[in-house]
DNA sequence: TTAATTATGATTAAATTTGATCGAATTAAC
DNA sequence: GTTAATTCGATCAAATTTAATCATAATTAA
């Protein structure tokens, strides 16, 4: 029995059952379960069905997610002193940008009840200060639905048109070297609110110190203030750079 | 059973009750209650469900309570006969306008599969055309959340920039002498909207027929064709001016 | 036929999944 | 506000599945 031959009959039982498992397919074509493992493996990589642990379930079963907006965050609670400890710094009357990462989301909460005026590009931050004391200017473009956020060059051009007294923003990345992100949009975002504002707050809890990621988009210049739970080596060469630090215990 | 097994029965008797408990879900899926809490959690992760204390509710009922507003609708048979018929107009490819109005958000339904460009100035719609085959472009602006829409100097200057073969506007009332408005803002970009059309859509149930408002905003000029389940004399009149008459019946 | 490549099966260490337990956090009751 | 009851998150252990390695069988090319 070929791969080939494997492969429909296994695609075969897919459809008529929905899902699969390894021992039963094993007994079913009359071969090891290392070779259906193999199988599966090698469908799976070409879209062909779905993996799962033990089996495999036909594509068009499997859920996909709808969206990030009330994502159950990782280092939730770091964020959230980060963001505390950032909010402290915002004054009544203040305009303030901030992005629309996970980490700058969780700064709403804590700027509900501040007269200040937010420039944003999250769909989610402005469901959230809707109906709060906050004024919100959205900034508009392209909708990004994945990201739940507006980008484009309409966006870069509205940042560009306004004048913040603090950004608050957040990297994928940052390292001694610079800053990184995940996406030439997320770059692009960033850089076009620190160049129109006063200070540039940056909010990383500590997974993001030292990570390198898919797009180094600036150097460190574009930094004020670290607000940071990471306390190690890296925090000096910082400091060295100019880059005054504001440290969170969680 | 596997984890995407478990996740098809949690959203299957989320999408049923709305919400559910974490016991409940432990024996009616028959795996531990600490199973069952590792499952919702990753779920919350990727946007599947939304987590609460002891169990979970549907996404939607927490995340888009804008849209359900527009539900307690008045002459909602009329409005999406309306727009069912002005949907039939647009063609693939369309770059359109869609004011913020109730009637307008109506159409949001008849064109989900059509792949157009829609550029709005409404949240509502935005949450609802979010995963269409619709590509979406925000206008940008002071955030007004009583009327869950983007207004102001800066949402001008954004429709200015760009150019629709269609827009698909409301007004508060319409008569042979002109538009009116219920306030500056809605007239200010209903303006701005048909300004930068080809063709300009006016969609009016029977019950802004006539009717006069707070600000009267401009002449019929800018409106090339009116769809209405209106059906008496002043529709000549309206001819008259050059309106292209689309009728519909409820 | 022989050498080389490929596919298969066995074995084992690593990774996943699941359930249990317990202190911490949250909610409800008073 | 304080206390009691749940619920949560973290950690650990057991069971299962997976990936990696290696040896053997089958196939192909020279």
């Amino acid at each position: 029995m070929t791969f080939q031959k494997r492969a429909h009959k296994i695609l075969e039982l897919l459809e008529t059952y929905g899902e699969v498992e390894i021992r039963q397919l094993a007994t079913k074509i009359g071969v090891s379960e290392v070779t259906v493992r193999r199988d599966l493996t090698s469908m799976a990589a070409n879209g062909l069905l779905y993996r799962t642990h033990g089996g495999a379930m036909k594509i068009s079963d499997v859920i996909k997610p709808v969206s990030f907006a009330n994502k159950a965050e990782v280092n939730l609670k770091a964020k959230d002193a980060i963001c505390k400890r950032a909010a402290e710094d915002i004054a009544e009357g203040d305009v303030i940008f901030i992005d629309c990462g996970s980490t700058a989301f969780r700064l709403c909460q804590f700027i509900k009840n501040k007269n200040i005026k937010v420039i944003t590009n999250s769909l989610p931050i402005v469901n959230e200060l809707q109906h709060s004391a906050v004024t919100i200017n959205l900034i508009g473009g392209e909708v990004d639905a994945s990201r739940q956020a507006i980008h484009g060059t309409m966006a870069l051009e509205h940042i560009s048109r306004y004048h913040a007294d603090k950004a608050f923003l957040g990297v994928d990345g940052i390292t001694a070297e610079g800053l990184y992100a995940g996406s030439e949009y997320e770059a692009a975002n960033t850089l076009a609110m620190a160049a129109q504002t006063n200070c540039t707050y940056m909010l990383c809890d500590a997974s993001k110190i030292g990570k390198t990621s898919y797009l180094k988009f600036n150097n460190l210049s574009i930094v004020d203030i670290l607000v940071t739970n990471y306390n190690g080596p890296e925090l000096n060469k910082f400091q060295s750079k100019g880059i005054s630090l504001s440290p969170v215990t969680v």
